[in-house]
DNA sequence: ATAACTGCAAAACGTTTGCGTGTAT
DNA sequence: ATACACGCAAACGTTTTGCAGTTAT
């Protein structure tokens, strides 16, 4: 019914784009923010927060789901998948794999119309990995919000 | 260093897990709260909160991981994953993939240490389907929050 | 000219927490 | 008897929204 409406490249827009092309971090709302008042001060999260609506919305970007906590974003729209680390909160890129045959076999079984599929790895980075080390091995320590 | 401390069953924690094992639906906790009330009217929903977060660590019940907004919880214990209605919010159980070798090839590929995965497929529910019939076919209606 | 965009601040939302009381063990 | 759990209400972090002024088209 409402066409997509009209959208206008503004130093906001620009910046986040940007922002978000430079990196494969998948940077949260508010990292977005802090980067983005270096080039434009004044720039307010709400307007950040629209933006990245907006233009997800239009598919210029994605979100990141499934990723735990606060929500994260991209600007690889190729498909692919993402790992976490369950210590850090650190998100990677990971190859697509092929998972259209499990699609199908489903769209039978659920009665479902299948649009897709997110696939999120949980496992611990390199980083923390060697951080933690032979330090201890059955602890659960629980620390999972944590920021990269 | 501290062992699972102890559990006690009290009856806001059987009454809780009662209606998560009566239920296929995924609720959130407010949903469980609601429900709660009608045996227990003075149940408050911090301890559905505190309860569901308790005796999901101690594995008495899992969080429902990538299903959207509200957090989701589940008594099925066995390994599946799910399938969320984009237009009602729906999430129903899929049998289990066998994605192992996934994980085996991504620990090389990525030096992660890989824990375990989630997948969650995303499509329109039969209900949905249904409703939504032959009246729009590109509209774009953004609607996803709803509850079934 | 005008619809889209903005900063700002307040509100909304889901979730967590502190505190004093109650209860399962 | 005592550690654990509770209800209540306030606090928290994240995201959304209303409004009056600004800007891209």
């Amino acid at each position: 019914m409402n066409g997509p409406e009209e959208l206008r490249m503004t130093p906001a827009r620009r910046a986040i784009l940007e922002a978000l092309e430079a990196t494969h971090c998948h940077p949260t709302a508010d990292e977005l923010h802090d980067s983005l008042r270096k080039s434009l001060p004044r720039v307010s999260l709400g307007t950040v927060y629209r933006n990245l609506e907006v233009m997800s919305r239009h598919r210029l970007i994605r979100t990141v789901e499934g990723a735990g906590g606060q929500r994260r974003y991209d600007a690889v729209l190729a498909p692919h998948h993402h790992i976490r680390c369950v210590r850090c909160g650190r998100v990677d890129d990971v190859e697509p794999a092929d998972l259209s045959w499990l699609e199908g076999k489903l769209k039978e079984e659920s009665g479902y119309d299948v649009l897709g599929h997110v696939l999120v790895f949980e496992g611990i980075c390199p980083a923390c990995s060697a951080a933690e080390g032979g330090k201890e091995e059955g602890g659960d320590n629980g620390a999972q919000g944590n920021e990269n």
